[in-house]
DNA sequence: ACGCTAGGTGTACGCCGTACACTTGTCAAT
DNA sequence: ATTGACAAGTGTACGGCGTACACCTAGCGT
């Protein structure tokens, strides 16, 4: 009677709930804060419920990773090869970019779920109806790399800005000083990409336009290299 | 007595050592597989030793990695930017290659030790003594990502190959037909990447070639737009 | 001779993933 | 109506993890 009150028979999970679920918490608390037991709780659930439904916790990393890809829009029938695979891959990044903890699951785990490989293979599909060889289509797909994915390092932002705000000003300054002298350099590309070069604060790059930047490069050069019929010489 | 046999007085541990002993360990049996526990053992010596020495564990990679860096080549005076940043690049790569786990490490931590900051340094230096400007600089770094250590994602490699070897010939057959139908471009790609086109086996990518092509690219890429003076319209 | 200190120890806590044995609710076949 | 198979959920337990905290102890400067 209770338990009909407090619990009217939960519609059983099933393995889309579990991911869905888990795909919500990692969105929420991040990558490293999802644990089975937490994600368990949050259905409602033991934690041992959830390997009916997925085998183990990497095979659920591996779900989650599927269900961002599928949030990724479907090829659109576009004109020419650079715009196609342009839109698909800066629409991979809008998925990915809601889901913060996607772009590392993708490059941890050992990927080769359908999901992965259905985007992979549509993404060299591109190529190849754009005229590309098969060989360059090679080497162009491992140049685009993990930027295929719509995500690269950013081994490099905030290097400087966002001293955590705690510290008194002097110390900041110090802590800048000793910066300038050991890495003139970082601080003077820092110094640029704050637009308003005042103070210390408010460090931002425009990491679309960055994302953008970077890959138009790859993408004229490999349009570059198609239209001179560039060949590895290795191929075939 | 027997303590004078068995521990005639261990000289005493100190920094260096134990993240020597943690890059050794980790080169041995894998990040995953370091544990705080497992190096402690290896080191003769009881778990929170360790604690007088590093932090904690984060700690502890963030100077397994500054261990790595530092075993990239300092900077050869060389003739152009170009020449200097590749040299530079594949030196880091070289490095990174040693020690298999300073990929992932140096993606997931948050980087900014002074090994981290004094290499990034110096390749921006190379760019501004080139004669880019802070801007294109700034721009160029991004793009450059995580090439600048010499890696890049490798999604795609053995995306076909190396089935186990455990499974009988006819199931192989069988999951490579399957693949075929529902992967057709990569396995087309997959077939040319394999130098001999013979069989199932033997899945190769040159990936030093690849990482080399891509960054060619980059660099390529860089030189165009420094050449054309080229500019963002919101550096400065 | 003494006490400070750096380096090493031992115990314990709360997390984690998950193996394994169990209950229970559902439904098809009898 | 009874049964029994099966899928879903439970409970307990194990071994591993990072690390807090109190403790010991050797060696050194005084």
């Amino acid at each position: 009677m209770t338990q009909q009150l407090e619990t009217p028979r939960r519609t059983p999970l099933n393995r889309a709930r579990v991911l869905e679920a888990a795909v919500a918490l990692a969105d929420e608390v991040g990558l490293e804060a999802l644990s089975m037991r937490r994600l368990a709780e949050a259905l409602g659930v033991v934690p041992m419920a959830l390997y009916k439904h997925v085998a183990n916790k990497d095979e659920l990393l591996d779900g989650m990773v599927d269900v961002v890809i599928g949030e990724i829009a479907p090829n659109a029938a576009s004109a020419g090869w650079k715009d196609a695979v342009r839109l698909r891959v800066l629409s991979a990044r809008q998925a990915l970019l809601r889901h913060p903890w996607a772009r590392h699951a993708l490059e941890t785990r050992t990927n080769r779920t359908p999901a992965v490989l259905k985007y992979t293979d549509e993404v060299i599909g591109m190529f190849l109806a754009g005229g590309f060889s098969v060989d360059l289509t090679h080497h162009v797909m491992h140049a685009l790399g993990s930027r295929m994915w719509g995500f690269t390092q950013e081994l490099f932002d905030a290097a400087a800005g966002s001293p955590e705000a705690v510290m008194p000003p002097e110390v900041q300054a110090a802590i800048l000083q000793e910066m300038a002298r050991r890495y003139p350099n970082i601080l003077e590309v820092a110094r640029v990409a704050r637009h308003d070069d005042g103070s210390v604060v408010s460090y931002g790059c425009d990491d679309q336009f960055e994302f953008e930047f970077a890959l138009d490069l790859m993408l004229d050069g490999f349009e570059r290299l198609h239209g001179r019929d560039w060949t590895s010489g290795r191929g075939q």
